[in-house]
DNA sequence: TCTCGCACGTG
DNA sequence: GCACGTGCGAG
């Protein structure tokens, strides 16, 4: 696992989102991030099996509001929600196959539902959290249990953001607005037209002035900003504050629609919750549900489904080994490993420090100094081996109101760690 | 703070 | 043609 080196993609967007206080807007029925989470691997052993996944750690203890145009804290966390995983829906597959191209998550959606029953991430809103690459190997007969079942988590602290049931700073809703392209409707006209100011037009343009530092209390989520020309990122950014006013409500919909279509879509309801027919396949659209991390424990039916892929049931990665419990122990302890908690015991840095960065890339939940700047490229290694099925494996997960927050000065951006590594911190809380 | 229906995009 | 991803704004 050690030659493993992950690359996020659409770096430079995370960093304009994370310089302004990236936020994510959670719904009922899911909402996808945007950017999108996206990572180049390389490293990987071309013909060994591994799964993928991501997860989405609190990044503290605290809740959040937005005032005067920052985000400070509005006291304590709610208690923490079971987390979910997503498990990329070609796992397992070959390292050749992930290698090959960018490995996207993209069809990750976060809800706000507790009660989520489409395998969602669900996440507490005005909550600030991190999301984690998961590679999980398996062994030489592609399974995932107590012979393999190595795996690396990968952070970057870029991707770091605050939940919000509607977007807080303007400055993001731009972003979002002129990157996403789902959300091209709200843009302005064409490049040199004479636009008219939006109506928010004057507070937006004041915004985009003063989108500086948050409250410095906040804590650090080692924003790295290596480098990038920060120059040219203004660039981009001013002309574009001026839009079109908001399109008009008074064309009428192209498409008729029952009066409740868009209710239905936007909860979900295309399937009912009682459809138990496998969500993967027939679509086309692979949307896996992640398995909860009661169904991990519980044997639930998302067993044998989560990790048993049309192409897993045929190249040997049989229903039975995937019942086992060895991936499903396994990924509940990738799971609720939380972001810092082992990296801040554990993690051994191997990477030499680069100097921080300064201006105002140090803004929102930045980087504090002695981080490497190139990123994913540090390693940090421990390689304690403990047995897989460790007693504590079965524990409740620990509420993550304990957990460390955002490793200080010496946590890494990547971590390397071999299974067990984590169990022992399972025991000490 | 959050939900909902909507217009208007993408794929 | 149509499913579905967006932000908006009323409530």
């Amino acid at each position: 696992m050690d030659d493993i080196k992950v690359i996020l993609q659409d770096k430079e967007l995370w960093r304009m989102f994370h310089e302004a206080g990236t936020e994510m807007i959670v719904t009922k029925a899911g909402r996808r991030l945007f950017p999108s989470y996206k990572v180049k691997v390389s490293g990987l052993d071309p013909k060994t099996k591994y799964i993928l996944l991501v997860d989405i750690v609190p990044a503290d203890d605290h809740r959040y509001k937005f005032s005067d145009n920052k985000w400070v804290v509005a006291g304590k966390a709610e208690p923490a929600i079971p987390g979910r995983l997503y498990v990329h829906p070609d796992s397992p597959a070959t390292g050749d196959h992930w290698t090959r191209q960018v490995v996207s998550f993209q069809k990750l959606k976060l809800t706000n539902n507790h009660l989520d029953p489409f395998g969602h991430i669900i996440l507490n809103s005005m909550h600030k959290f991190q999301p984690r690459l998961h590679i999980v190997k398996g062994d030489e007969n592609d399974g995932f249990g107590q012979q393999g079942g190595a795996f690396c988590t990968h952070v970057f602290p870029e991707t770091a953001f605050i939940s919000v049931t509607s977007y807080q700073n303007h400055r993001i809703t731009q972003l979002k607005i002129e990157n996403n392209p789902f959300a091209k409707g709200f843009r302005g006209g064409d490049e040199g037209e004479l636009h008219e100011p939006h109506p928010l037009g004057k507070h937006l343009l004041r915004l985009a002035s003063c989108h500086g530092p948050p409250d410095p209390r906040l804590p650090s989520d080692h924003c790295h900003s290596h480098g990038t020309d920060s120059a040219t990122l203004q660039r981009r950014h001013l002309p574009d504050e001026l839009v079109r006013p908001r399109r008009s409500t008074a064309l009428p919909n192209h498409y008729p629609r029952h009066r409740d279509y868009n209710r239905a879509r936007e909860l979900g309801c295309k399937r009912s919750y009682s459809d138990t027919s496998p969500p993967c396949g027939l679509e086309g659209d692979c949307h896996r549900p992640s398995p909860s991390y009661e169904s991990l424990l519980m044997s639930q039916p998302y067993r044998g489904e989560a990790l048993c892929s049309p192409e897993a049931s045929m190249s040997g990665w049989s229903k039975g080994e995937a019942e086992g419990s060895e991936p499903f122990s396994l990924l509940a302890q990738v799971a609720y490993l939380p972001y810092g908690s082992h990296l801040a015991r554990e993690a051994v840095p191997t990477a030499a420090p680069a100097p921080p960065p300064h201006g105002q890339a140090a803004a929102w939940g930045d980087q504090p100094p002695n981080l490497p700047l190139s990123s994913n490229q540090g390693t940090w290694e421990r390689s304690v081996h403990h047995p897989l099925y460790h007693r504590e494996v079965l524990s409740p997960p620990r509420p993550c109101l304990d957990l460390v927050p955002f490793p200080s000065q010496n946590s890494p951006y990547q971590c390397h760690v071999t299974l067990g590594a984590i169990v022992p911190h399972w025991a000490e809380s």
